[in-house]
DNA sequence: TTCCAGGGGTAGA
DNA sequence: TCTACCCATGGA
């Protein structure tokens, strides 16, 4: 059964850019077809039901930007499913998105030429709030490739069945929360991750957190960063990262990545620049700081 | 073999 | 708040 989704997004939009943004597209159980610009995952929804989903969206030059899912799934979707997929595929592409003040703030600056003509500044979000939270305490001290060999791991191992054989949703929290420690340590190749993500996970099973609160957009970028440090296993730098996928840009995260770019380009010849200083630096960008950190052509001249 | 990766928790000051 | 120390894994 096939169902086809067309919504809208805010221009200006690029559905590749919406998607390649920031490495999650190489995280299972996304896979992206660059070539044909379409990305697709399996994904179950809250009746029980799975579906495969297949993204495809317009390119900036659209002044009506446009995304629409193929969706395939065992028995006809319901308005509600049908709804839920909706907001879950603008949720994640960031549909709603206005970028034009960033854009404006950074109108004339040779250095995001590149970001306002390709309508960058758009990082793609994971269909579920869990899904993010774990992806992201698995990107803490390890490299890139052991990420996405933790997430392959655990969607391996705990992966949600579908009526298609080789595709595996992401864990739930519950199939997480009953997993064993040692098993996640190393089945799941979280090494000491393992204790931050099983207690995450039943606390989210057991309904004591409630990560739909982080999602309300009026919430001060302060406050909300004090709760995500609560969690255990984020901190600065984590909760730096789930606040720019929440849509709070205004605190950058200064890591060591960041002075690796930021250092040379705009404090040449310095060795000891303070997170401070680097942050002070970007304070003429509130709210969007992150975003002028990370759509900031580092490989041009300017 | 050693180092370290876009860190985080904890104890102790 | 700041610092030392430990934490698993795997690639260079």
């Amino acid at each position: 059964m096939n169902t086809t989704l067309y919504l809208t997004a805010l221009p200006p939009f690029d559905f590749h850019q919406a998607v390649t943004g920031h490495g999650w597209y190489q995280l299972g159980p996304f896979s992206y077809d660059a070539d044909a610009a379409e990305l697709a995952w399996p994904q179950r929804l809250s009746s029980g039901a799975s579906v495969r989903v297949r993204l495809s969206g317009s390119t900036v030059y659209e002044p009506e930007p446009w995304v629409q899912a193929e969706v395939e799934s065992m028995h006809a979707l319901d308005a509600d499913q049908r709804r839920e997929l909706a907001d879950a595929v603008a949720w994640m592409v960031n549909a709603e998105r206005d970028l034009r003040p960033f854009y404006a703030l950074a109108a004339g600056d040779p250095g995001y030429a590149k970001a306002i003509a390709q309508a960058q500044g758009r990082f793609l979000r994971s269909a579920t709030l869990f899904e993010d939270f774990v992806k992201v305490i698995c990107t803490t001290n390890t490299t890139w490739s052991q990420t996405k060999g933790m997430v392959r791991a655990l969607i391996a191992g705990w992966g949600e069945q579908t009526p298609w054989e080789e595709a595996l949703c992401f864990p739930t929290p519950a199939a997480l929360a009953a997993a064993s420690e040692p098993e996640l340590r190393t089945r799941g190749r979280l090494g000491y991750r393992a204790p931050y993500v099983l207690e995450l996970a039943q606390r989210v099973a057991s309904g004591e957190l409630d990560l739909e609160a982080f999602r309300q957009p009026g919430l001060p970028t302060s406050e909300l960063r004090q709760r995500l440090l609560r969690i255990k296993g984020i901190g600065p730098y984590a909760a730096a990262s789930l606040l720019t996928l929440l849509g709070h840009f205004d605190h950058l995260a200064v890591d060591s990545w960041t002075r690796k770019l930021v250092i040379p380009r705009y404090f040449p010849g310095r060795s000891d620049v303070s997170d401070a200083e680097i942050a002070a630096f970007y304070a003429g960008w509130r709210p969007y700081q992150q975003l002028a950190y990370w759509f900031y052509d580092w490989n041009s001249d300017a």
